[in-house]
DNA sequence: AAACTCCAACTGTCCGACAAACGGACTTTA
DNA sequence: TAAAGTCCGTTTGTCGGACAGTTGGAGTTT
């Protein structure tokens, strides 16, 4: 064996884990302190993460191989094993190509699919929704106006086209995910992390959540092809209070067309399309 | 034992777990689908996910013990706890009392942590922040006036007497934490799940980041003690426009500080106070 | 009914094993 | 010589089994 056996010299010993102090006690008095223990694996994937988080692993990194980790850190790989299931769950480490664990960054599409399964869990309605995104959505369509790209336009471009092609075609299923698309795509126009934090959780709910009202009212989806097409427009000529105009009818029109399908605002959410795909890989 | 032993009897068979298909094939030709497996323990913890998303499990039942989980899975203990662990930070088993887990809904204070530390990494700046806080911060307040409760106006009143005092006592440190909670319960107040998720991440990494502002600036924070008590006015006769208003002038003022304090609105925010106490527990 | 005792059931860790998949070095082929 | 193929050491995924320390209750005593 290469250098095993570093730290494992203590045999066996299950002890209740490292110690993480909890406060300091904040008067005088006593001079102990809440001791609070975190079981190892805790301890494993904290350490780890604070390597990540202070820059001595970068994102990309290999990290050593379980045995090695479990060797270095002194404890038994199943333990490191467990440590590393937590961070892999963080989006900390990724596996590229299959096997391999690698530090990464946890980009908003893991965060924000975790936050909206939280969201439905909490049972938001679509008004709640509704209400972010009627403030957030027209806004970010004018500060889009200033910052989108060539690409991004063009990807719009597309975008509207499709979506008037799947508006044609009568389906349903399409439309609401170009929706969701294109509002993603004004979204991230504006290069702001937090920004797209922020709306696309709400956003990954709203949208799809309207799929019935598009079989429903016909001309609900044209009004939206509609909209839609004037919004790039306007981003493309760069005028941000026309965009946030049009956007601004376009959520209050989205809301309205929910209601005429019938569709109940205060009713927590269902999830259905969202979470049919979505495994963690 | 009592019914251990129950799928237990394949044998040392590593098979490369459960199938979980890609997606089918789109056009014609071979009848095959781009097979990709996931490894056990994350169909374990998928499984009972889905327990959970579909009320099967609800929030506070406690977990079959992992001896019991393993048994019912037919998987090694090891591997259930794998999978436990990966529910374990994703917030929807907890341990309630030390050891036992239970079925959970995962709060926006953990979602909120872990977009923060998400943010950070991706070298937020100030300015995205704001960008974003300064959208959502002024209809906050004018959603707040309508909505807010007895109870949280109250929490308010103190919040703005407690702040006052740290200004007084130039306690810089006290004051960033509870200018953030000035804000949070405003942001709180509307009641909206979806709101609050949007704003949290964002606020926690913004007014922290303000604490070297209090110190060069005293009558900054005097100013930010006068907005603050204007808002709570303003949410206490219900006047939504008034709030707004203050929330404005307060948030534009908070990015001026920021810059007369010398400090660089275009770098990545630093984290510091924010995660020196922030175990998992 | 409240307080106390005691034990079975659990959790946290550790050890050791092994099949399958992967990755990279080495060899053969065009 | 570069592309294609082969082979073997690593590494991951799972499994079985063990054991010390805690804990939740059942059962008993006050």
């Amino acid at each position: 064996m290469t250098a095993k056996n570093a730290a494992q010299r203590r045999r066996a010993e299950p002890a209740p884990a490292a110690v993480t102090d909890g406060e300091a006690v904040g008067e005088a008095g006593l001079n102990l302190r809440k001791l609070a223990v975190s079981p190892t694996y805790r301890v494993v994937a904290e350490t780890i993460e604070r390597e990540i988080m202070e820059g001595r692993l970068l994102p990309g990194d290999r990290l050593p191989s379980e045995t090695a980790l479990a060797d270095q850190l002194g404890v038994n790989r199943s333990t490191a094993r467990e440590g590393l299931r937590l961070l892999e769950q963080t989006g900390l480490v990724v596996r590229k190509s299959g096997r391999r664990l690698h530090a990464a960054i946890p980009g908003h599409e893991e965060l924000s699919t975790r936050a909206s399964r939280a969201l439905l869990l909490q049972k938001v309605t679509f008004t709640d929704l509704h209400q972010l995104l009627m403030v957030l959505e027209p806004s970010a369509a004018a500060l889009a106006a200033k910052a989108i790209s060539e690409a991004d336009l063009k990807a719009l471009e597309e975008n509207v086209a499709r979506t008037d092609r799947a508006v044609q075609a009568g389906e349903s299923e399409s439309v609401t995910q170009l929706d969701l698309e294109f509002h993603d795509i004004v979204g991230a126009a504006i290069g702001n992390p937090a920004w797209l934090l922020a709306r696309e959780p709400a956003a990954k709910l709203m949208f799809p959540a309207a799929a019935p009202m598009i079989n429903a009212l016909p001309q609900a989806s044209r009004r939206l092809v509609e909209a839609h097409r004037r919004i790039f427009e306007a981003l493309r000529d760069g005028d941000a209070s026309e965009a946030e105009l049009w956007m601004r009818k376009h959520v209050i029109d989205f809301k309205r067309g929910y209601e005429l399908a019938g569709l109940s605002l205060d009713q927590p959410v269902r999830s259905d399309a969202t979470w049919k795909k979505e495994g963690l890989s």
